[in-house]
DNA sequence: GTCTATAAAGTGATAGAC
DNA sequence: GTCTATCACTTTATAGAC
């Protein structure tokens, strides 16, 4: 009987830490805070939110902030970082993969980021700010330094256009690649306005981009 | 000689005038401000900048914002207002003209813009936060309402796509142009620390998208 | 862990002397 | 017009009760 109840015991606790442990990660304090945080500070920016903003939001008060993150900055920098590798992580792999082709990366990278970004509509703003905002912590956040080896795409995109005998520097079509990704995010409001779009006009269009944006590349390539 | 005397305060006068006339554009107290203001505001965005910032940046004392411009706010809005005015009627007048034809339009516009961007490089980033933070007051301020007629080269664009039967959205034709001219002054960084270009090269590159803008849109164009 | 209350510092704006 | 001094308010961060 005692032995029964010990094993009840030990069960229900067995339970409840699986539970525990499968919730958590989206339920705790800390963790509903840090949803908060990432939703304002993605929004209006650093300077822009203010502790109270995120409490508001988060649904808890202001002093747990500080209890679970000591500072607006640090909580802002765990925030930062997250971004960055969320952006980053997907492309690096596909960027440094030695058994797939330049155009063929393009394709996965145009794939992956639109279908990422019309989840994250806001990110590229978020990230391009603090990009510029503070290059060095950037890019040191993301892992990359001076020493870094280059990415193999921008080799194979190098490989390209000396085989072909195209007279560009490979920055000006990395540039032109990122830009045809990222940009219609940066200037959503633009479609919207002048260009009258409504969101599932914008959503059609964005779709066939993923498919365009190599053919352009190679267009884009060849005409240079 | 009591009539020389005259004259030459006249005449003193007269200089001082004209003198005071000439300089003041630039180096009045009020227009002072003004610049410190665009410095600032351009680096920092909005809320990152504190009055004392463009205070200690004009050399003049705190109080001197509030004797000018009222408020903090109603000082961004004079010089968001210009920041916008100085980039958008550059290109409202080519893109409205009906006596050029398309890519000629093009030609114009990755022109005198990437010059423009060569002088401004902060204009980009500072237009693109103030267009997402408050979409409706950045259109009304750049004068552009719903009820404005399309620009003329969005219509050009429509006919040849129609013509020669390409299966694009416009806007996914301009979102690439707009981002090939814009964005490579939102990521500097990028290429300066992982395409680990010197500001020469950066220039280079730069001054060679002006040729090539046109000549991309055209393969784009032709490749959808 | 979570709250209330408050300290400590910052920030926009103004009054008043010169 | 320009400055110093200061007010009024906001904002981050912490102390201490529960």
């Amino acid at each position: 009987m005692l032995k029964n109840m010990c094993l009840i015991v030990c069960f229900n606790q067995m339970i409840k830490c699986n539970f525990t442990r499968l919730m958590e990660k989206n339920s705790t304090t800390e963790e509903k805070i840090k949803q908060a945080a990432r939703k304002v500070f993605t929004q209006k920016g650093y300077a822009a939110t203010r502790t109270r903003d995120i409490a508001e939001e988060s649904g808890f008060n202001l002093a747990l902030i500080n209890y679970y993150f000591r500072s607006k900055e640090k909580l802002f920098d765990i925030i930062m970082t997250e971004e960055i590798s969320g952006f980053a992580e997907k492309v690096v792999a596909i960027v440094n993969t030695a058994t797939t082709g330049f155009y063929e990366k393009v394709e996965q990278i145009a794939d992956t980021y639109i279908s990422f970004l019309i989840d994250h509509p806001g990110v590229p703003l978020f990230i391009i700010n603090a990009m510029n905002d503070d290059p060095k912590k950037f890019f040191s956040k993301m892992g990359f330094n001076p020493k870094t080896e280059p990415p193999i795409v921008l080799m194979q995109l190098l490989e390209i256009l000396i085989q072909e005998k195209r007279n560009v520097h490979p920055m000006n079509i990395m540039m032109n690649i990122m830009g045809m990704i990222v940009f219609p995010f940066l200037a959503t409001p633009i479609a919207q306005r002048i260009g009258n779009m409504s969101k599932s006009e914008l959503m059609f269009v964005l779709e066939h981009r993923k498919k365009m944006i190599p053919v352009w590349t190679k267009a884009i390539i060849e005409a240079s």
